[in-house]
DNA sequence: ATATGAGCCTGTATGC
DNA sequence: TGCATACAGGCTCATA
C-alpha cells in the first residue's frame, strides 16, 4: 500500500500523540512476519518516553528515550492504528501496543509483507538504510547525482525510478504518477533519458509527492492513517488506475501496461517513447 | 555488475 | 454455486 505519502501522512497523524506517552504493555498475536524475532521487541521498549516520530523512506520510526527505536513497514497492506482502550483485537492484528494513557497502538497487516521491530536507534543505519538511495526531497537529489545513476541502465525509466537504491520512497502509483507529470514514457531507458527530462522528472516527483502528502495519501483499498482516516489523493489520480479512461491533459486513452508484474498507466499521446 | 523472475501472504474480483 | 486465475501501495533473494 503504502508510498513515501501515506507513511509521511502516518507519521503526522501519530506525533503529537504518542511523544510523550510510554508503552505499558504489548500484545504479540502472531511470531512472525518478515522478520521474526519479536520477543525481545517488548522489553527493549517497555516504559520509555517516546521522543520523536519519523519517517527514512517507506519506514515509519519511533525513538524512544533508552536510544532505542521500533521500526515498522508497511508492507502493501499494513495499518499502524490508534485505538480506544476499549479496542477488542480483529483479525490480523499482530501486535498491540498498550499505552500509557490507556489507548492501543494496533499493528494490522493481512498479506504479512510488512515489519516490525526494535533496534538500538544507532543501528538502523547500517541495518536498514546503508543501501538506500536518496530521499526525495534531499538537496542532495540533484540533475548530477540523478545522471549518474541513469547512465548505462538499460532498464525502463519506470524500474528505476522504483529502485529504492536510486530514490526512496516512489512505489508503484507515484512511479506512473510522476512520469505523466513529466511527460515521460515509462518505457524509455534510463541511458535514453536527457539531461532536461532528468529535471523535470525530479520536479515532478516532488510536486506529485508534496500533492499527495497535503491530501493525506491515496487509499485504494486499505490505507489508513494513525486515526483510521483514508487518504483523498485518490481523487487527484492523473493516469494510475484509470486504463481505458480519458487523459485529463489531452483526452487521449489512458493505457495500462506491465513493467516486472507491476501495472504502469501512461497516456501514449502526452508522454513520448 | 546488471537484469529478470519467483516468492512471500491473503483477500477480492473475474471468468468458465 | 464452485473452482481456477489474476491481481493488489513492497521488497528480497536466486538465477541468468
Amino acid at each position: 500500500m503504502p508510498e513515501l505519502p501515506e507513511v509521511e501522512t502516518l507519521k503526522n497523524s501519530l506525533e503529537s500523540k504518542l511523544i510523550g506517552l510510554s508503552i505499558k504493555n504489548v500484545e504479540f498475536k502472531r511470531e512472525n512476519l518478515r522478520y521474526k524475532l519479536f520477543p525481545d521487541l517488548a522489553t527493549d521498549i517497555l516504559n520509555m518516553n517516546i521522543l520523536d516520530v519519523r519517517r527514512r523512506a517507506k519506514y515509519l520510526i519511533i525513538d524512544f528515550a533508552n536510544n532505542y527505536s521500533l521500526i515498522v513497514h508497511l508492507g502493501m497492506s499494513g495499518r499502524f492504528t490508534l485505538q480506544p482502550a476499549s479496542y477488542e483485537a480483529k483479525k490480523h492484528d499482530h501486535v498491540i501496543f498498550e499505552l500509557s494513557n490507556g489507548s492501543k497502538l494496533v499493528f494490522n497487516d493481512t498479506r504479512r509483507f510488512g515489519m516490525i521491530y526494535s533496534f538500538k536507534t544507532s543501528s538502523l543505519e547500517e541495518k536498514f538504510f546503508n543501501n538506500l538511495g536518496l530521499e526525495p526531497f534531499s538537496e542532495l537529489l540533484t540533475l548530477e547525482y540523478l545522471k549518474n545513476k541513469l547512465t548505462g541502465r538499460r532498464v525502463p525509466i519506470k524500474n528505476l525510478l522504483m529502485d529504492n537504491k536510486i530514490i526512496v520512497g516512489v512505489g508503484n502509483i507515484y512511479a506512473s504518477e510522476s512520469l505523466h507529470l513529466a511527460k515521460i514514457h515509462p518505457d524509455k531507458l534510463g541511458i535514453d533519458i536527457s539531461s532536461s527530462e532528468i529535471e523535470s522528472l525530479i520536479n515532478s516527483i516532488r510536486v506529485v509527492l508534496s500533492k499527495a502528502i497535503t491530501a493525506g495519501g491515496t487509499t485504494l483499498k486499505d490505507f489508513v492513517n494513525g486515526d483510521n482516516k483514508p487518504g483523498y489523493f485518490t481523487q487527484q489520480l492523473t493516469v494510475y488506475a484509470r486504463g481505458g479512461q480519458e487523459c485529463l491533459n489531452c483526452s487521449s486513452v489512458i493505457i495500462k501496461a506491465k513493467h516486472s508484474g507491476r501495472a504502469t498507466f501512461y497516456c501514449k499521446n502526452c508522454q513520448k517513447a
